[in-house]
DNA sequence: TCATCAATTCGACAGTTATCGAAGTATCGA
DNA sequence: TCGATACTTCGATAACTGTCGAATTGATGA
């Protein structure tokens, strides 16, 4: 904490980034992705036992909820992770 | 984080938690254990427009992820937060 | 003992979601 | 231009989940 201020997350994302951390696999993505700074999708499928179709459906849904940016360059998907979100979300959750 | 040690928690309980978390009603009933330090299930209802059949199903998944304790006192139940339980998850995505 | 109250369990239903294969779109290299 | 590559969209399906009413269990007090 300490440091900057929290990004502030409406309830409406609140929810969707809770749903969108429920699945492992979306966890294990969030990890990978974390791990490095730009990660391809192709990337991911490498280490993850999944199809392109699934993949692309949790990438929807890590964006939606604003847990990555999803950058296009040719034909390849640039994917970063939002740290700012992700630690708001849980500063959020430790008021609890 | 500095202070106390971490309780570590499994990838099942993780999971669990992620699950417990996602749904907006049990993070509300969650604030709403954690604003005293016991409540009754009937307090929640008050508060929650929602049956006894759902409550006490939600009960039960907060319960299996760890992060409530419920004890029985006659013919009430004590539910109690278990702060440790949900800080070493919040940590442990803070890894991320 | 009996009625009442708190909470749980059961059975059912509607809505959601993770998953895939197949087809589509867009980009790149030859 | 053509094929390959990277990702997306579509349609379908199986599994999961939140919800409730009704029936049940267990404790309390009259």
């Amino acid at each position: 904490m300490a440091a900057g201020k929290t990004k502030a997350l409406s309830k409406r994302q609140r929810e969707l980034i809770a749903k969108a951390l429920a699945d492992p696999r979306r966890v294990e993505i969030l990890k990978q992705i974390g791990s490095v700074n730009c990660v391809a999708c192709g990337d991911i499928r490498a280490r993850q036992d999944v199809s392109a179709a699934t993949l692309s459906h949790h990438m929807k849904e890590l964006e939606m909820a604003g847990l990555i940016e999803i950058g296009r360059e040719g034909k390849y998907a640039n994917l970063t992770l939002r740290r700012d979100v992700l630690r708001a979300y849980l500063e959020n959750l430790g008021k609890i």
